[in-house]
DNA sequence: AATAGCAGCAACCGCAAGAGC
DNA sequence: GGCTCTTGCGGTTGCTGCTAT
């Protein structure tokens, strides 16, 4: 017996939410909470199915989500943070707090990788094609958009328990017994409610804007280091509850920025003999450092 | 003013992992 | 251990508005 759809898709609603939809949406998980999201269409009487309402819920209702432009140092960060963990983009997003993966994702989709290819061309530049070039062009796109960057090859699969330790974002922040119209009428200006306790990354990247430099940070140690019993450093020891009851790393890890790591690593690095024994066990005392 | 192309982004899709039975 | 269900993730699609011609 092979898996069962998620939903029916006949008579049910796609495309565009309206207004009402959203209302209902939050009006239910301000009521119940986040989670049964197969059975909460049909409860929360919404024509939509289940994944679409998790979707909607997280990517654009959320109480802690932040609208707007990315900033310089968001994005400063987001590079970096590609760099270190590719197209992972839900603890990217988690690093950025009010940021969501498909915002990120859309992102790097859209502006950040041409700049990572060292695409500088800009689009007023680029105009001025026949229309056969323009046609060619856009098929071409989406050929070299499949082709990954050579960094995103290197990030291995042992990444994820460490994964998992950086990935202290806390989506379950919903107020209850609040109206919609309170809780649209709040989040149209500040969030509903505190935004969890992540590094201040911004003023760290302000010290050091350069981006990581060229040699490919990722391949060069962090999975080597990740196969090491030293990955251990990174379990989940290094979190706690805090005060609030929100899941959050210690308090070293707000006052430093991930960020800091490579930075520390680089400026102390042989760089005549960066695979030698040497690097690697000062860069596992970086992490030892930067989480004790 | 009309049209084509492009960029941005919300939404969808398929897959995989984990939980529960 | 195997099956089903639920949830989450990353890739992709398609709509919409803007810009260039």
């Amino acid at each position: 017996m092979g898996r069962s759809p998620c939903c029916s898709k006949v008579g049910i609603n796609t495309g565009a939410w309206t207004t009402a939809e959203d209302k209902t949406l939050i009006d239910y998980i301000l009521l119940h909470g986040e989670g049964r999201w197969r059975n909460l269409p049909k409860t929360a009487g919404l024509n939509r199915c289940g994944k679409s309402c998790r979707l909607r819920w997280l990517n654009y209702l959320r109480p802690d989500i932040k609208r707007g432009n990315i900033s310089d140092d968001e994005e400063d960060l987001i590079i970096r943070l590609h760099k270190l963990l590719g197209n992972r983009w839900s603890l990217i997003a988690g690093r950025l707090p009010g940021r969501t993966d498909n915002e990120i994702k859309n992102y790097w989709n859209t502006t950040l990788r041409k700049k990572a290819r060292g695409d500088h061309t800009s689009p007023s530049t680029s105009s001025s094609k026949s229309p056969t070039k323009q046609c060619n062009k856009k098929k071409i796109k989406k050929k070299l958009d499949k082709v990954e960057l050579p960094h995103q090859q290197n990030v291995e699969s042992n990444v994820s328990h460490v994964v998992k330790a950086l990935d202290c974002s806390d989506h379950s922040l919903v107020t209850p017994n609040k109206s919609s119209d309170q809780y649209i009428k709040e989040t149209s200006t500040e969030p509903l409610v505190q935004q969890p306790s992540t590094p201040n990354h911004n003023s760290t990247i302000n010290q050091s804007p350069d981006l990581v430099p060229d040699i490919d940070f990722s391949n060069i140690c962090f999975t080597e280091l990740l196969d090491s019993e030293i990955s251990g450093l990174l379990g989940p020891d290094n979190f706690r509850h805090d005060e609030m009851g929100e899941y959050a790393p210690r308090s070293s890890f707000s006052e430093k920025s991930i960020m800091e790591i490579p930075e520390e690593f680089w400026s102390t690095v042989d760089e005549h003999n960066l695979y030698s024994n040497s690097n690697y066990l000062y860069f596992a005392d970086c992490i030892a450092d930067w989480l004790v």
